[in-house]
DNA sequence: GCAACCTTGACACGCTAGTGGTAAGGTTCG
DNA sequence: CGAACCTTACCACTAGCGTGTCAAGGTTGC
């Protein structure tokens, strides 16, 4: 049987047997169980907790947008309604100097970067 | 000149010029400013506000989540990353019942809800 | 010139996300 | 059977979002 029980998964992955659970929650990976209701992580799961850490620190982004993300992909309805939205205020550039969010959403990628590598 | 300014903008949307600067700092609706530095909200402004608001309690979701969707938009590479990411999760559908993470959603959104609902 | 606006910046508060712990109980295996 | 796992369900903490309010100062219009 290969697959991990999820203390073993939390060891090979970097993340907490704790965040496993709560990444569960958020619907982002969820591993199949046996009989005995123990989680069973397999190779796939491994590789997508893996790559989920990358994506977090690489572009300084929260578990729950990538959870919102996911709700847009599911839910076609929630999709068409934020983009057109977005597309209705994007069609608005009237000289906007898009330095002052820029440099907001800079703050917090950056402050989360530190974090990150301080923590190293 | 057809343009409103912070409190007669609020008035007629229904947010508080508080928000209004939050909104602006989050990145979704900027107003061009005046000479003094006022800002100025035209028509189609006024218009994305009421909408966004519908956005908001049609769904249940944040601004914070608008947010991140305008920067996915923005960014191509984020966007990649992220959709490349959960095409890879989706594809892995081993018999998961979907019940679970989507009842924990139907929770936060019926929170949410329920407290518009109140607020009315 | 003064009342009534506007600006930015700060302090504060409640709520949620993200994270750790612990307790009570079931499972596996030597 | 006992140690070492696993489960769910709580309590608690930090940090950030969403808001209000207030202070200090500039702008506008009669």
């Amino acid at each position: 049987m290969e697959a991990l029980t999820i203390n073993e998964a939390a060891e090979t992955t970097g993340w907490s047997p704790r965040m496993l659970r709560y990444i569960e929650r958020a619907g982002l990976i969820v591993p199949r169980r046996s009989d005995a209701g123990y989680r069973l992580y397999g190779a796939g799961e491994l590789q997508r907790l893996r790559t989920l850490r990358e994506l977090l620190a690489r572009f300084g982004i929260a578990l729950s947008d990538v959870g919102f993300a996911r709700r847009m992909r599911e839910d076609g309805e929630l999709e068409e309604a934020v983009g057109s939205w977005l597309k209705a205020a994007a069609a608005r550039p009237e000289e906007v100097p898009a330095s002052d969010w820029l440099r907001w959403e800079q703050d917090k990628h950056n402050k989360l970067l530190n974090e990150l590598m301080e923590a190293a």
